[in-house]
DNA sequence: ATGAATTTGTACGTATGTATA
DNA sequence: TTATACATACGTACAAATTCA
């Protein structure tokens, strides 16, 4: 039914664990369309075969992956590929509208704070770091190129070590991520978004023409590069009244 | 050093699988303090030979537990109780299809209240469909499995004609759409899901044990089957001062 | 600083259950 | 009814990280 497993054939790499190569390398195999979405990926045991790993090695592997919505498995049917809807890189590719990198072309981020602040407590728990940690700060507000009230707030935390990313630059008009990647020569290979419901702080509520304590939607993100290193923490603070986060989570 | 497992002979029922009762367990006894938050579990080996049941499923239960942010866990350590409410750590990650179907079997959907009700006004607009179109209307708080405390509340329109797939169902364990897809035969294509910040309803605030309006992160989804005919449409409502809906936007 | 003990992590094997086609 | 394919659950062994004497 499912066909050959094709040449699944794979110089595993050392260092990672085993199901983690198993599943990027299958992730390729899809990309690559061997597993086409909405296809289903040849059977666990098949894939354990032609891999030469264990069927438990492969459920870890496809556990992985399902966690990550790239895969759905259903008893005596089988594992389907599904269209991977926030895999960043189709979000932020040239073909896809409304990812962050989009995001970040159509529209300009005025810098108006810049500072060097050290994480502490609630701030150093959700970026994810030691208390003491030293940040280079800015924010400001965020216009729809051309309008002339800024629809959103945002704030960033750089490595001190990147300030001069930044430094030269009064309006951002591309994500910042693309300059760190290029400053440093790492690579983001994850972005951990978060997005809650907030009262809004007085700094942003003043740039934003809204009462402190505003209904706010918060969003945050981790921008992690190898061996799952912080470069970026970015908050962004929208308006609560008129403001949603939409996805579109398409299946086959 | 974790000292002894405690009492933890149990008896199993039958249905669940073993070690989603296993996770109910452990879950109760971090509640009722017996594993107070801080404290390191019994190593697993130790916890299998208490509960009667293998390593493997020991960790089995442990990673849910892990998934939902109650425990964590180091190599050469051991197993941590985590504060159960401390801020966002509780975390909603179902951003997929495969997600929500995972997300939906973990937990408990009680219906509470049952009703015809007619679209209008703001409703018929975020639903998007025409003012006066009738629904079937059910709402009741979510639980994990085993909880004494819902986490969320839920609200879920559906057509009239599709009334018997959930009349003789008072406690929800499956995603709806998937009831709703093998009632009609038609397949949910595309979900649409919207996040927003709100002040918490009455009766949300009622059963989460809350004051109404208070902070609140709505989600919204619709299900289209195909030529995106609405199948369903569901509220979530999630307590804002300590949810955040989580997003993983991973390249491997 | 070294090494032993501890504890989770990874990986293998095997068998049986259960939903689906 | 039968075959299929994932799900659950048992077992074993060793690796890797941490802790502590």
């Amino acid at each position: 039914m499912s066909g050959q497993a094709a040449d699944l054939t794979v110089a595993f790499a050392d260092g990672t664990p085993l199901y983690l190569q198993v599943a990027q390398h299958v992730q390729k195999l899809i990309d690559d369309g061997t597993y086409p979405v909405g296809s289903l990926l040849p059977r666990e045991s098949d894939l354990a075969e032609a891999l030469g790993v264990s069927r438990h090695t492969i459920r870890q592997a496809i556990s992985q992956l399902r966690q990550r919505g790239l895969l759905t498995a259903r008893k005596g049917v089988g594992t389907r590929v599904e269209a991977p809807q926030d895999d960043w890189r189709s979000r932020f590719s040239a073909n896809s509208r409304g990812g962050l990198f989009d995001f970040a072309r159509a529209t300009e981020l005025h810098f108006k704070t810049r500072k060097t602040v050290e994480a502490r407590g609630q701030i150093a728990a959700e970026m994810g770091v030691r208390p003491g940690r030293k940040f280079h700060y800015l924010s400001g507000p965020r216009y729809y190129a051309g309008d002339a009230k800024p629809f959103c707030v945002n704030e960033v935390y750089l490595d001190p070590r990147l300030r001069h990313v930044v430094d030269d630059i009064p309006i951002l008009r591309v994500a910042l991520f693309n300059l760190v990647e290029e400053a440093t020569g790492d690579r983001v290979m994850e972005i951990q978004q978060d997005v809650r419901a907030a009262y809004m702080p007085d700094h942003v509520a003043h740039w934003l023409d809204r009462e402190p304590g505003d209904l706010a939607l918060k969003m945050t993100r981790r921008y992690l590069g190898s061996g799952a290193r912080l470069l970026e923490y970015a908050v962004q603070y929208h308006p609560g009244d008129n403001f949603a986060y939409h996805t579109t989570l398409s299946s086959i």
